[in-house]
DNA sequence: CGGCGTTTTGAGAGAGCTCAACATCGGTGG
DNA sequence: CCACCGATGTTGAGCTCTCTCAAAACGCCG
């Protein structure tokens, strides 16, 4: 259900929830870290103030997400982190977890495979982001995301959200499975998106 | 220099430098994996193949990268590596290098640093990717990148490599750089651009 | 049944991409 | 020392594509 559910039942029973409003502060800049995080439900957004005050949008995180894990390797936070809507996070203490990864090798193992593993997502997306075209776009995720032996691409959330992950509006990501789906290149159904084999793309 | 030069010296004494042509594959999905990668001079793509043999590139890795970290924690490789020009690579053995990480408790701790600063950095571009207009994309890196004092983001590459970075045409950014130079929000010279403060951007 | 979010299609406009020409700079070899 | 050459830097003009704004059908849940 998460990035941290592996973790030892020792470590789970130390974290904790907490509920924000929209637009309540989670942590702020020069905060001494306590914890990282995961949000459970809602959206966390981190935040910078550059120069002048702007506000720079360096990360938006969803449900699902953990968050601030480099918080873990810092004294204090490096950005603000603001709830954009109703939000439920988890925090794990950080003391106790890294004591905990640090300590049993097998634990840090898995830790450094699931951070590798995340850049390897993060890597993918930016790489997809380099298409121009909405159809190179969600054809490159389709590809990527299709289950090898089938082609078959179950859908998670809402096309909203798709759109949002590949960086289209969603108006344009509609229009592109339509374009698709009377190429027969695709077939879709409520929860899925079938690749059709045996076409030149 | 790199991404992996504070290990220790007895796993840069083991590590080895491979060249390759332009073209040349340093590995392939389903080989066994026997080390992770550096690039030092060239460009390095990780390609995937889909259904129907349509290749998606999943990475392009710069000099001074390093790529398939994700390897350490996996018996084979899913996807390959490809020289896309001449190409210098370092290649650190898996064996040793997990053996090393996960023996000291203190490099286990450095290396899940490193990989959570550099999540850290793509989770920050992938978010500037969502600002659609050059001007909102460039003043964000600029923000971002700038030295919190003086305001300055010192130029490492060529202005071609910072375009790609942040996802724009080279004529993109150099129109979006003179509009901004024109007025006065920021002031260049060859080797850094400065960021002025006291502007309603 | 009513309301809200998702899905869908339409039309227009803006912004970056593409193609093109040219300037600049550093290195190379005659 | 200078001509040449490739890569970087720069500017121009047209075109294509997505974004934006709008409207409407659809489906789910209370």
């Amino acid at each position: 259900m998460s990035t941290l559910d592996w973790l030892p039942s020792s470590i789970l029973q130390l974290s904790t929830q907490r509920d924000l409003k929209s637009g309540e502060v989670l942590f702020r800049q020069g905060d001494a870290v306590s914890a990282i995080f995961e949000v459970e439900e809602g959206r966390i957004r981190l935040l910078r103030y550059t120069i002048d005050d702007h506000v720079a949008v360096l990360h938006t995180a969803a449900s699902g997400e953990s968050f601030a894990e480099a918080a873990l390797f810092s004294d204090t936070y490096h950005c603000d982190a603001v709830a954009s809507v109703v939000t439920r996070v988890r925090a794990y203490p950080k003391r106790e977890l890294l004591e905990t990864l640090l300590g049993d090798p097998k634990l840090a193992k898995k830790y450094m495979s699931v951070l590798a593993h995340e850049m390897q997502t993060l890597r993918t997306r930016l790489e997809q982001r380099n298409l121009r075209t909405a159809r190179d776009r969600v054809l490159q995720h389709l590809l990527v995301s299709a289950d090898a032996g089938s082609g078959i691409i179950p859908l998670s959330g809402t096309l909203m959200d798709l759109a949002g992950e590949i960086g289209l509006t969603h108006e344009a990501l509609y229009r592109t499975l339509a374009a698709l789906e009377s190429e027969r290149i695709i077939a879709r159904t409520k929860d899925k998106i079938v690749l059709l084999r045996g076409k030149s793309l």
